[in-house]
DNA sequence: GGCTTTGTGTGACCATTATCACGAACGAGC
DNA sequence: GCTCGTTCGTGATAATGGTCACACAAAGCC
């Protein structure tokens, strides 16, 4: 079947550790979804009753308070688990919320969350990766917050253009001052004030819609 | 045996989940260890080849970078486990540490990494426990992203003081300005201002080495 | 081409927080 | 009692970032 093949060569590329009784029941019962660039992964409000696995694509994962602020976590790309759809799941939010929004057309395998518990006993790489994937959440999470505690704006818009780059595989960006204002939760002047001194000092290069990056590193 | 005994009332108390074998596995192979307050849960660097289980006392949990600020994350009490020691255990820090200091004298089981892993598969409660810490301390650590992305000084000392007095279980609370300030990462002139104003206001009183909460929710 | 929308540049000003300086109040120990 | 170290109060000033106002440029649309 041809959805099916699709799945073997995907997991095959993205998920090389799972044995293969795993990869079997993954087929069986997993569904795969495409979303395009701009839908969002999860709804607010809605129960989640499956986790997601990115086989392909780029999602990014931001907090929002009621306010509508936000604020940038990480991205989630080819061979992660949206760890959070867990910790969501379980209560209901009060006050913030996860956003999950495709910024690149993806591919994902649906796993039920019944399917991820029963695995968790029955096969080891399926554990291992459960596990390391809250492990690897979990870093991700302090380094974000170290970011806001400790640096100022100037070194955080460096660092974020720099993970930008990286998760994009590209050193021209296609953002706009007012995208950078508000995943750093700042405002659209500053942002715009901090990218011209970096583009004074040689380090990037602005044109409308389009950062390049020169020498950031 | 008396230390055994110990365990049994400790795990009955703050562990009513788990199920009888585990708890014998627990009381063949965990280690009773008891720390002061004042003292660290884990020395920087040092490799963690096990997860301490609080049965008694309270640990504050912070980050530090490397200039010496601090940021205060969360409590772990009775019946918490120390999800960060894993995450941490997996690679060398970079460039931010945890640190997990003492702050009402502590009695923790501390739980081999190899026994951890092995009680997952056979034990469903072991399994939730673990799930379920990983996913509290997913949303404590969320939940301190937000308000210091979201939310001004003011705000987060409030806040700050209603967590702290419901962990101590007391509207005494025995802190200075200095301390707060540096669980904060603010300063301290910053802190007594703000403590004067709610002071003002009547929600609380201050005293030397002491704020008392009259009106604070 | 002209009009509109969107993105960017920039000066002025304000709010919040950090830093510096210094003195007063308190408590422990003698 | 006195002394000394710690804690707290407070004014002055600076730095960072947010807000407002407005000009202008680029791209899209009719």
């Amino acid at each position: 079947m041809n959805q099916k093949e699709e799945i073997v060569q995907l997991l095959n590329r993205y998920f090389p550790e799972f044995e293969e009784p795993l990869r079997q029941e993954i087929m069986l019962h997993a569904h795969v979804r495409k979303i395009r660039a701009g839908q969002f992964l999860m709804k607010t409000g809605k129960a989640i009753d499956s986790i997601p696995l990115i086989l392909e694509g780029i999602v990014k994962v931001s907090r929002e308070d009621d306010a509508g602020n936000e604020l940038f976590i990480y991205h989630l790309e080819s061979g992660d688990a949206c760890a959070i759809s867990l910790v969501c799941s379980s209560r209901q939010n009060k006050q913030s919320e996860i956003s999950a929004e495709v910024v690149e057309d993806v591919t994902i395998l649906e796993v039920n969350i019944f399917n991820m518990d029963s695995w968790m006993m029955k096969y080891p790489t399926w554990y291992r990766f459960v596990l390391g994937t809250y492990q690897r959440r979990f870093e991700e999470l302090l380094n974000t917050l170290d970011s806001i505690a400790f640096q100022k704006m100037d070194e955080r818009l460096v660092k974020y253009l720099k993970t930008k780059a990286e998760t994009l595989n590209s050193l021209n960006l296609p953002l706009t001052h007012q995208q950078i204002a508000q995943e750093l939760n700042s405002s659209r002047e500053v942002i715009s004030r901090l990218l011209k001194k970096l583009e004074q000092r040689g380090q990037i290069q602005l044109n409308r819609n389009e950062i390049r990056i020169i020498d950031l590193f």
